[in-house]
DNA sequence: TCCCGCCTACCTACTAATTAGTAGGGTACA
DNA sequence: TGTACCCTACTAATTAGTAGGTAGGCGGGA
């Protein structure tokens, strides 16, 4: 039975986005099919159409748009709201992003961008740039500024961090330990250095 | 014009297995077709069935076999002839991944692993939890009962380390500095901490 | 030394299934 | 009455995989 249009809860394009985020964010561009997503919303593959008219490649660049409009607002507002500590900041980012899909950083440059146009891709690339690298490596940076660190490689930390997230994740399928204690050892580990002093 | 067998360089398999592994290890499982695998090859496509009868499945199972045998060979090697400290163990190991294509542990467990058999999907599994974590964990728990550190978590750890090698090798196609002093300032990093003291 | 059968490596030509995408129709709600 | 949403029914392209044939190097026997 169909829903009234004032009882339903979100929008029938909104949870096209959802079903499909999830998808692509597990599998990859390329793995998901137009069918997988149909049958994860109990609807016709044909029917996706009428919502993302541009087909598929429509449907991946406007999910990771929005994906990654969501990370850049959630970290900056992480970092910004965390005090002036980059300990309590990266915890706050950590916090963020072990809540949500792991964003596989790899598979996006080397599978699913090459499959997409080159401008999409080039778009796409830089939006996931700015999103969840800029951010942690603007904190890496202000911290070194306040005298915090000496260590000038804000991107490289910044993209480290997050491969050490996505592990975490990873990691939490087959460990018992729980994502926040893996991210708290991992980041102490990270400040205050593994050698014992 | 045919090669003599004698004047031939390697097999024709191990070629198949090559630039198999190249692709697979670039774009993954499902995104590789056999097409583009026999067009590498400059081949057609129904040829490789002669090499590899179990078709796409037994092909990816070979490669990622002989790739984690050899990962695993190199990476207790690399271990074990660096002498006692973890840092240059580290180094050692960092140089062997960094020379190879990064294997996308993410993609792996997510995309990859469920599109093959489950009894294939646990067996490869397995290999790469022996050929890539348990050397590196087993050189943190060394370093642990040698008294280096005291971080009981010799799996996140490696798992950790492996992540960061990986995003070297994504930071290589973007940043100006070279793969070897990113691996060096995050092993440093790591080892005596980002904080100044 | 020459010839014959065998095997490796490849080919062409197909099949069945699956893919993204299109055309056009129905139905319920505002 | 229009529109948002979903449907059935299709198409063309691509996919993994099969059937069966061919060219040529190789070893063994006369």
């Amino acid at each position: 039975m169909k829903q009234t249009i004032s009882e339903q809860t979100t929008s029938p394009r909104n949870r096209l986005l959802d079903v499909a985020e999830r998808l692509f964010s597990e599998q990859g561009y390329e793995a998901v099919t137009m069918r997988d997503i149909a049958d994860a919303m109990g609807v016709r593959q044909a029917s996706l159409y009428h919502h993302v008219p541009g087909g598929k490649q429509q449907l991946y660049v406007e999910v990771v748009e929005r994906a990654m409009a969501r990370h850049r607002l959630a970290l900056e507002q992480a970092v910004a709201s965390a005090g002036p500590h980059l300990r309590d900041q990266l915890l706050a980012a950590s916090r963020w992003l072990l809540d949500h899909p792991p964003v596989d950083l790899v598979r996006m440059v080397n599978s699913d961008m090459p499959a997409l146009s080159e401008e999409h891709s080039r778009r796409l690339t830089r939006l996931t740039f700015e999103a969840l690298l800029l951010p942690l490596a603007s904190a890496f940076r202000t911290a070194r500024e306040r005298g915090e660190h000496n260590n000038p490689a804000d991107l490289l930390l910044a993209g480290s961090f997050l491969a050490m997230m996505d592990a975490v994740q990873v990691g939490a399928r087959f460990s018992s330990m729980t994502k926040d204690a893996m991210a708290n050892n991992l980041i102490d580990t990270l400040l205050f250095g593994l050698l014992a002093r």
